[in-house]
RNA sequence: GGUCCCGUAGCUCAACUGGAUAGAGCAACUGCCUUCUAAGCAGUAGGUUACAGGUUCGAGUCCUGUCGGGAUCACCA
């Protein structure tokens, strides 16, 4: 039962018979009540003047009435200026508690959940470079895609899980010429450097003796873009980019090898992260594709060739300006390589939609991107979409990598579970817990908090990352959220030894009143799928972090106001266990959608 | 300079897409553990939604302008 639905049909049904107009149902718009106002539903009718020929305080009354008299799930209503706030009544309460109860059993599918449907997504993330380790942006970006993934899989599309890795181009030589004048033959082995950092500190090495040279040069009386351009080591770089294209064997076996040690490195940081993907594309064997697309724009008139042979679109039509495409040399840029890619994805997997989670420092990279593939008719363009996410700050202003202010991801991890640890310890809450399960506990909730903290906020957004904020653990956090499914986990052990049952509707079918904080719960558990269609319908895992937070707020209240082994009505107490298992499965539900675990005790 | 995004409590974020007296958390202050986990609950205080106009029954939300912050405008990726 859609109690909103049934709302909103009497409403229709309120203004067919008292103002002879019918409404698409669809137009009819509730809100929540307002918490300072008696009720669960408002219907606001200031839009209705024109109709009902009452001003809308009048309008609200008559609604009002009608509902009341001729509805069974509303109990009463109150009317303030225009707005008509109507109250549920606890028997439909519980009749769409109890419709919670039974549909998932029938679907065999959690609450909340959409059976496939068999539309197809693709969800490319994390996408890292090979020449540095993972940092606190590639955090937010995985969180993301991760979570994202899962929450459209509840939604009913079949998922798959892409990493497109950047491991070529004069970024990633310069992390190999370093090592091969400085490395002296270190390995991830003789340092006991984790594979992704050792390359990295390569990177940074070149960058300073690269500054290093053009500052020389410059004291020297070379102008300083000339050095930047002439300086040995930038051109060294770039002859041995050359010979990676041309194949040479001495650098493609230096190549393969520090990239293997940085793939051991990321696979690493993704296991203790908790990503996965279902397929890895390199750039090094999609950096090519594209031109045959230049061809065919070419063709079809969509390109045009400039008279150094290079080949451009011109999307001034669309307020956009003209961007290359094919240099005159006849070699490609990142935007023929991302027409490649797409093409071959869709021939790999056709998809229905295509999500890519990349920052919004490349909103008119995608914007053009998009805009040619709908010129060049691809029909899995109207499925495009970039999830533009905004930068991680710090409170100290930006992230440089040159300037050493990066938050590196392993780094931060370690210190999210060290600092559950010391909190954990600090409260005393391990008692009986083994050593194991004590590790286990930390990392649950470390990084939880973690993620939960990058996800809470609206992707689109660019946010402050706080480290004094990110391990607190009271309030609108993940272990705050985790520790009220503890604490029903810690009821349901006890309601199970005593032999009470979990989902039985039955054992309070004559159950009539509820305790306000029931009610107010059980309105929350009926949003779920709501907010999990806008998640999936925005891209935004927020929406399902704000709920989930909301429903462990409600019933803490709950927890603290009302008592469930001390009540002596059988049915209330029956009623209570089953709310709380429920209540419980849909933290446990919307976590699991933010990639977050939650323990069962704590 | 052109284009785009942003500006909400001291701080970090919400505000159901135009609805009521703009809400949470943190920080501050006051209460509540002999009762199911106090990582909790209840309460107090904190606001000219950057500013100025406009649109309308109604604007944090839409339009225009100003100020402030950011991104982007590469034959880099």
């Amino acid at each position: 039962m859609d109690i909103e639905k049934r709302i909103k049909s009497k409403i229709n049904e309120a203004f067919h018979t008292l103002y002879a107009h019918t409404f698409d149902e669809n137009d009819i718009k509730l809100q929540p009540t307002r918490k300072e106002f008696k009720g669960s539903y408002t219907f606001v009718t200031f839009p209705y003047a024109s109709i009902t020929r009452k001003n809308p305080q009048a309008s609200a009354e008559e609604i009002g009435n009608y509902l009341k008299s001729n509805s069974n799930i509303i109990q009463d209503f109150n009317v303030v200026k225009g707005f008509l706030n109507l109250e549920i009544n606890h028997t439909a309460w519980l009749e769409l508690f109890k419709s919670i109860i039974n549909t998932p059993r029938e679907k065999h599918l959690p609450y909340g959940y959409q059976t496939m449907h068999g539309q197809k997504v693709m969800v490319e993330f994390s996408s890292p470079n090979t020449n540095k380790p993972l940092h606190l942006g590639h955090l937010r970006n995985n969180f993301l895609g991760y979570s994202l993934s899962r929450i459209l899989s509840a939604y009913g599309y079949t998922v798959r899980k892409v990493n497109l890795v950047n491991d070529r181009g004069i970024h990633i030589c310069k992390s190999m010429l370093a090592y091969q004048k400085f490395g002296h033959g270190e390995t991830p082995a003789s340092s006991g450097i984790k594979g992704d950092h050792l390359v990295g500190q390569y990177y940074v090495r070149f960058d300073q003796e690269y500054k290093k040279q053009v500052q020389t040069l410059v004291e020297q009386g070379m102008e300083e873009e000339t050095a930047k351009k002439q300086s040995p080591l930038i051109e060294e770089a770039q002859e041995m980019l050359q010979r990676w294209e041309q194949g040479d064997s001495s650098v493609r076996n230096l190549w393969k090898t520090m990239n293997q040690w940085v793939y051991e490195g990321f696979n690493e940081t993704y296991q203790n992260i908790g990503v996965s993907f279902d397929k890895i594309y390199y750039e090094s064997d999609t950096y090519l594709l594209g031109k045959d697309i230049v061809e065919e724009g070419l063709e079809k008139g969509v390109f045009f060739r400039k008279e150094d042979g290079s080949v451009w679109v011109d999307l001034a039509d669309e307020g956009l300006d003209q961007k290359l495409l094919l240099r005159a040399d006849g070699t490609s840029v990142y935007m023929t390589q991302d027409l490649g890619t797409a093409d071959l994805r869709y021939q790999d997997n056709p998809f229905d939609k295509l999500v890519y989670v990349v920052g919004n420092e490349q909103d008119y990279h995608f914007e053009v991107l998009f805009k040619i593939l709908g010129k060049l008719e691809r029909p899995y363009a109207p499925g495009l979409y970039h999830l533009s996410y905004g930068m991680v700050d710090l409170p100290s202003g930006k992230m440089k990598s040159r300037e050493g202010t990066v938050v590196d991801a392993d780094d931060l991890v370690k210190e999210m579970v060290q600092t559950a640890q010391a909190q954990t310890e600090e409260l005393g809450k391990i008692e009986g817990f083994t050593e194991a399960q004590a590790q286990e506990l930390y990392r649950v909730l470390g990084m939880g908090a973690l993620k939960y903290f990058l996800l809470k906020v609206d992707p689109k957004k660019r946010m402050l990352f706080n480290p004094v904020e990110s391990v607190q653990f009271q309030g609108n956090t993940a272990p705050f959220i985790q520790y009220t499914y503890a604490r029903i986990s810690a009821i349901l052990r006890k309601a199970e030894e005593t032999g009470l049952a979990l989902t039985d509707t039955k054992a309070f079918a004559h159950l009539e009143t509820l305790q306000p904080a029931e009610a107010e719960v059980i309105r929350l558990m009926v949003d779920f799928p709501q907010k999990l269609a806008m998640a999936a319908d925005e891209y935004n895992p927020s929406v399902l972090a704000q709920y989930v937070y909301e429903l462990a707020k409600e019933y803490n209240r709950f927890y603290t106001e009302v008592s469930i082994f001390n009540e002596k009505d059988p049915q209330a107490l029956a009623f209570r266990v089953v709310f709380s298992a429920t209540t419980a499965e849909i933290i446990k539900n919307a976590m699991d959608l933010l990639g977050i675990q939650v323990p069962e005790r704590m």
